[in-house]
DNA sequence: TCTGGGGTCCTAGGACCC
DNA sequence: TCTGGGGTCCTAGGACCC
């Protein structure tokens, strides 16, 4: 058989957190709402039973809330953030291997606790209650999706005390069967919708379906979630945190944004934001996207969706660098006559600061452009394409090296690429036309 | 008047290369 | 200059998750 994992879920977390710190909120029907109190995002069981939606906006539930004696809070996120390393802690302590997926979610690797490992995790869920006031739920099953079916059963059921095994097909048929195409992990309104038109109306079909059939009218995520539902794991425990592609900063704003000024001063917080964020994770970014939208609840007014990915020459984190570009997307993106709902910035591409890698060659257009077409060619040739790559930054063109983590297939280390750059250098150099970029020599990594 | 914020992965399609 | 196939890279956007 083979190995078995669980996935521990903290029960309506934000709303458990609440409670620890709120005796008096125990039994009560508990609501918390996301940063400007726009919209529900915890709830817990008692608010579930009065049919509160996740994502129900505040505004139009106040009257219910009300009526029905709802608790209302509003998100402490350093709260949920301290709760959660708690419980990922003992988590930790008790088994060796673990992905903490989320804030409220763990998978743990059962591999050596064949026979106990039911005995086992029900230890572990009493004592996470016992230590941290958090109920868990635990659902085991031989792979990621299955693990997941398990636990939402698992709460749903309240037979299980919180745990449940789904080992075997039989288990696992009989858990399928009770469930929605939806209620699978990764099949939301939309997949699910896909999938009744080409006949596969259950969980059960998905799993009795040809998985190359599904890849070819689907994606390949579909085609690995039904070997997953068969009991073939395609999903690995990731077990070291893989580092962070993307940092945002955005918001809703409060009324609409009509003018240029407003919005750059919105975009500017955001870039302060991110910077921050980047600083303190010793992070730095290479490309800022830029983005704002109009509301998309009020289909009467025009609607509008600008986004512009600006590229920087030397990666940073530094705020007034940041802000610059920023403020270049905003004049791509800005359209006079749109009422704005919502603005933001991501930071792209983002290196650890001590592994920065210097150095952008700019070129003009015309002549010289094309002597550093040749040069790239050779380079392409000399270390495998892909390499050194070309980036458009604003009106004038711009070589960059790619950040090893982008170009990790190329299976490159740093030293060569220190090779290459001074080799695009020397032959951007021959190609009569000298390097305008900062120097890459007297760029002080920090 | 009031409807979150922060992420990931995948695909399609165009540009470009050999 | 044209032809075509095979390939990479980039971006935008869709879909999903917590």
């Amino acid at each position: 058989m083979a190995d078995l994992l669980a996935l521990v879920d903290c029960n309506n977390f934000y709303a458990s957190c609440e409670r620890v710190f709120q005796p008096r909120l125990r039994g009560r029907p508990v609501v918390v709402l996301s940063n400007n109190d726009g919209c529900v995002i915890a709830r817990s069981n008692e608010a579930k039973a009065l049919g509160i939606a996740m994502g129900a906006p505040w505004h139009l539930n106040k009257d219910l809330f009300q009526r029905e004696g709802v608790i209302v809070r509003s998100s402490n996120y350093s709260l949920y953030g301290d709760m959660s390393a708690r419980v990922m802690q003992i988590l930790a302590e008790m088994t060796p291997q673990l992905e903490i997926y989320s804030i409220d979610e763990a998978f743990l690797d059962l591999a050596g606790f064949e026979g106990r490992a039911e005995a086992h995790m029900r230890q572990v869920r009493q004592t996470v209650l016992a230590w941290t006031g958090i109920p868990v739920s635990v659902g085991i099953a031989p792979t990621k999706t299955l693990a997941k079916v398990a636990n939402r059963l698992a709460k749903k059921r309240a037979a299980t005390g919180g745990v449940l095994v789904l080992a075997d097909e039989a288990s696992q048929t009989e858990a399928l069967a009770q469930l929605e195409l939806t209620d699978l992990w990764g099949v939301a309104g939309r997949l699910a919708q896909r999938l009744v038109a080409l006949g596969i109306a259950s969980p059960l079909a998905l799993r009795a379906a040809d998985p190359k059939f599904v890849r070819q009218h689907c994606s390949v995520v579909i085609e690995r979630m039904v070997l997953e539902l068969r009991g073939m794991p395609c999903l690995g425990l990731e077990t070291v945190a893989a580092n962070r592609q993307t940092i945002m900063a955005s918001r809703s704003f409060g009324r609409p944004v009509e003018y240029r000024r407003e919005l750059e001063e919105a975009v500017a917080s955001y870039i302060s934001r991110a910077a921050e964020k980047m600083r303190r994770q010793d992070l730095v970014t290479s490309a800022v996207t830029v983005f704002a939208l109009s509301n998309r609840f009020k289909p009467d007014e025009r609607q509008y969706s600008g986004t512009h990915t600006v590229h920087l020459p030397v990666a940073t984190a530094d705020t007034s660098r940041l802000l610059k570009a920023a403020l270049h997307g905003v004049a791509r993106i800005w359209q006079p006559g749109i009422r704005y709902k919502k603005a933001g910035v991501i930071c792209l591409d983002l290196q650890p600061a001590s592994k920065a890698q210097p150095g952008l060659f700019h070129a003009a257009d015309g002549p010289e452009r094309q002597a550093l077409m040749s040069a790239l060619d050779e380079l392409n040739r000399r270390y495998g394409r892909g390499m050194v790559s070309f980036a458009a930054a604003g009106t004038s063109q711009a070589w960059s090296l790619r950040s090893e983590r982008r170009s990790r297939r190329y299976t490159t280390r740093w030293a060569e690429l220190l090779e290459v750059k001074d080799g695009a250098r020397a032959l951007s150099q021959a190609a009569g036309s000298p390097s305008r970029g900062p120097d890459p020599s007297q760029h002080k990594t920090p």
